[in-house]
RNA sequence: GGACAGUUGGGUGAGUUGGCUGAAACCACAUCCCUGCUAAGGAUGCGUACUGGUAACGGUACCGAGAGUUCGAAUCUCUCACUGUCCGCCA
């Protein structure tokens, strides 16, 4: 959630930053004068419970002291009258606040580049050549069918559409990059994590979610609980509604769990093979910093992805988002986009973002500084998308009669 | 899934004949003092959030969550969640 209090004092520069990300400035208008009935409607109802708190303690006496308690008792009847109305229109005020509260969007860096949608995003640096192929390269699912790693139909068949099975060493070549991803990490100084796959939606709202994006996740029925889209969330809501000390920080999380995503929306994108199902495996970092050291933080998180693919093999470039590409909650995001030889185009592989205080204020992670209580900033990144890492291996070391080698630094775990 | 018991501040844990308890005590923690040798003694402070005030210092809310009874609820009623124990089931 942004800072309303920053909202209201420093409206201009703040409508300005949300600009960046397509918020209309009506829409901020609205919220701050939202924000100002509500403190408007809160401070007189304090003033009448203030009262009715001093009347009621007066109540206790004159009975201890059997006086007659007739005309105070309509005094505060009467109050309470007026305290049910001022808390109706508080409680009015409140709810009216929080459902566009909840739903506006992180402000963006001042560093982040304008633009409006991913052709607007900015290339960074390219590591690694991409390969010349002295043969046409075919694309990943070419490739499954040739070596029987993927099975796309028995997917739909035991699921829906966006569902695969991976055969042989597909699979296992999936469950030894998850292994190398979480040892990497771990080297780096991320504690490896094993959480629940499924969330309530405190949690969800935590990292920002919900309420906006509830048709994105696929939720159990009848319960308060959701498949989680990404370790994002429990990894950052390990730490929901507490108050760390400043000595634990920062905190570097990673743990590998399968996302599942509805992909509203994304009708008709990347309908064939891997890229995009409603099920995949993700290795993921998550930081909980002070706020002085988030940058440097983000920058090792950076390094580490990029770092991973290198020792892979596979080349890619770093892009950053221009503020319309922006997710929701983050506040800066490089994308790290993998070369994919047989689309003959860089395809996302990993996505790192420093959301700032944005969702420490929703979910409530603070750190003991000094006497005072101060937000934390939480960081998250992919280390790496591993059904994506698998399709960037096939494309990439694949040789003219469809087989494919195994990276060098896979062999270990194979 | 069934039965019973419980849910209080960072931890342990008082308080449940409704008001004088936002909350004893102990531990932990912080600052200071003493001492000087690795362990101990003393003083003070110490929940969270919002809100008024330059500040000093006030106000409101929170004793698992929500609703209710009452002038007034941690204390009474209801619903839900969670934890524990026993039974059932199960990898």
């Amino acid at each position: 959630m942004i800072d309303l209090k920053y909202l209201q004092k420093n409206f201009d520069e703040a409508s300005a930053k949300l600009s960046k990300k397509g918020v209309d400035t009506e829409i901020l208008e609205n919220l701050k004068s939202l924000f100002a009935n509500l403190k408007e409607a809160n401070s007189s109802l304090e003033i009448a419970k203030a009262e009715q708190n001093k009347m009621s303690k007066l109540f206790g006496e004159y009975i201890r002291e059997k006086k007659d308690i007739s005309e105070l008792k309509l005094k505060v009847d009467a109050n309470k009258e007026v305290i049910a109305k001022l808390q109706a229109t508080a409680n009015e005020a409140n709810s009216a606040l929080q459902s566009i509260a909840l739903a506006m969007p992180n402000f963006p860096d001042d560093s982040v580049p304008e633009g409006t949608d991913e052709d607007d995003n900015v290339e960074i640096k390219k590591i690694l050549e991409p390969r010349i192929f002295d043969f046409e390269p075919k694309e990943h699912w070419a490739l499954a069918e040739v070596n029987g790693w993927i099975d796309f139909e028995r997917g739909v068949k035991l699921a829906k559409s966006r569902f695969a099975v991976l055969r042989g060493d597909a699979a296992r070549l999936e469950r030894a990059l998850i292994s190398f991803f979480l040892d990497i990490n771990r080297e780096k100084g991320f504690e490896e994590v094993y959480v629940p796959f499924i969330n309530n939606s405190a949690m969800l709202q935590g990292t920002g979610q919900l309420p906006k994006f509830e048709d994105d996740l696929f939720k159990i029925e009848g319960e308060d609980l959701y498949l989680i889209p990404t370790s994002e969330v429990p990894l950052t809501n390990l730490y929901h509604d507490e108050i760390l000390t400043a000595k634990e920080l920062p905190i570097l999380l990673t743990s590998y769990t399968p996302c599942f995503r509805k992909e509203a929306g994304s009708a008709g994108r990347d309908t064939r093979g891997m890229i995009r199902q409603h099920q995949f495996d993700k290795v993921e970092m998550v930081a909980i910093t002070n706020p002085n050291e988030s940058e440097a933080v983000f920058k090792i998180m950076v390094d580490n992805a990029s770092d991973i693919l290198t020792r892979l093999g596979l080349p890619h470039r770093a892009v950053e988002l221009c503020g319309g590409d922006l997710g929701f909650s983050a506040a800066t995001t490089i994308d790290l986009e993998v070369w994919l030889p047989g689309q003959n185009k860089y395809r996302e592989i990993s996505s790192i973002s420093n959301t700032r205080d944005f969702q420490a204020r929703r979910a409530k992670i603070r750190f003991k500084d000094g006497k005072k209580n101060v937000l934390v900033h939480t960081l998250n990144g992919s280390a790496l998308a591993v059904g994506r890492t698998l399709v960037a291996i096939m494309e990439n070391y694949q040789n003219e009669d469809g087989s494919i080698e195994i990276p060098e630094v896979l062999k270990k775990y194979m």
